[in-house]
DNA sequence: TAACTTAGTTACCGATCGGTAACATATTAG
DNA sequence: CTAATATGTTACCGATCGGTAACTAAGTTA
């Protein structure tokens, strides 16, 4: 906790860019706000400090509360603008298959684990917000729950209209399957985790839940 | 972040205790470690300092350092007493049911769900610290990895135990749906979350692993 | 009674936390 | 050119962080 944990704050922006254009010349707000969010998946909201934040855009502090009013408000944006992300991937995928219900399941779980493989994949923003948040942080939690419910409800209404005889328990078991594969990718580096299972489990259970009934044989 | 979150120091340990004899006899160190740990799992290793700690269990700073040479020893020592409660719990339910594999896991996901009801839950005291420490603070998160490498080995070693025709999938399955309980608890109140479906997806899971397939009819 | 252990108290250390005041310097728009 | 805007710089605030020194008051044990 105290030694060389998480991120100190000095150390200059310009080493090592990678593209070279448009890094600078964004507005200071932006490329704090950039430098935050990144900061704040990879090292937790609490581990990172404004100051930490500012000299990592290139920055200082006071630029810094120059574009927001505080750490909580950038909090707060930051997990608003992980939650849109979130939404629009989640979107793109599913039109890619309209009408097809678990096609759209199974490629939000393919696509999972295709961002799972990433190195810098962390899991789950607004859930790992969720964990080092204590429940009497109002706003915080409420935004994640809110997200959290819809997720939910979007995977019943996909349950639904695959024809599943209990909607509700696919569609839970399906988020069981898509946090616990969020939650298990912190801990397990790249492919290496139970997530890679997860594509199997949807299939198999939306089987469960959907295939006609043979009561006896045909 | 600034204002009312998580812990203040400050407050007497006296006011409305509930059992009344054995609370202030003990021994400072176990005092303050139980606090500790009582803190940490509700508020997050962040979220509290020593200050408050050492407030909470009675006591002032100088004690809580005669007894812990740092406050990472503290957190590491809290991670190990979590994993041993974990393992006494794991093991508990599991002798129940000698050679019964699957009434072992049935049994586990049953007590996972008695659990989330406790209004005390906040899910998988190891998980949450996973997503509050970066991953370069190495001594907790390989502390927290060999923690699930176990979880998966034991789930593995029981989906063979079955007779699973693919145990390694069979027990990474479980696993998804077991921490994704964990982690969706942290948001969904009470019983109120999906974790209420686990065991459905459990048993289904179980029997498209485990039954004879039926190559046509029988 | 004397020696030792355990614990509470107070004051302090340097570092960092979130947040602000005042001033200097660029850039840009009119 | 000038005026407004946006940014950088320095210094500071009180609070809290993890951690320590020195002293005192008990309880235990010999």
């Amino acid at each position: 906790m105290t030694s060389d944990k998480s991120v100190t704050a000095g150390g200059e922006p310009e080493a090592a860019h990678c593209s070279a254009a448009p890094a600078a010349k964004t507005r200071v707000r932006d490329r704090i706000f950039e430098t935050a969010c990144d900061l704040f998946y990879r090292h937790g909201i609490r581990g990172v400090g404004v100051d930490t934040i500012a000299a990592a855009a290139g920055s200082n502090k006071m630029s810094f509360y120059r574009s927001f009013t505080s750490k909580d408000a950038l909090v707060a944006e930051y997990l608003h603008e992980k939650e849109r992300e979130y939404w629009a991937w989640w979107d793109a995928i599913v039109t890619r298959y309209p009408l097809d219900p678990r096609r759209q399941v199974e490629a939000l779980f393919e696509a999972q684990l295709e961002i799972a493989l990433s190195s810098r994949c962390r899991g789950c923003a607004l859930g790992n917000a969720a964990a080092e948040i204590s429940d009497d942080e109002d706003e915080l939690s409420t935004l994640v729950r809110a997200y959290k419910v819809k997720v939910r409800e979007r995977l019943h209404a996909m349950a639904q209209a695959m024809g599943a005889r209990d909607a509700e328990t696919l569609g839970d078991s399906l988020m069981l399957l898509l946090d616990g594969g969020y939650f298990t990718r912190l801990i397990f580096p790249l492919g290496s985790g139970p997530i890679s299972a997860a594509l199997a489990a949807v299939r198999s259970l939306i089987d469960v839940h959907c295939t006609r009934r043979s009561i006896n044989g045909t």
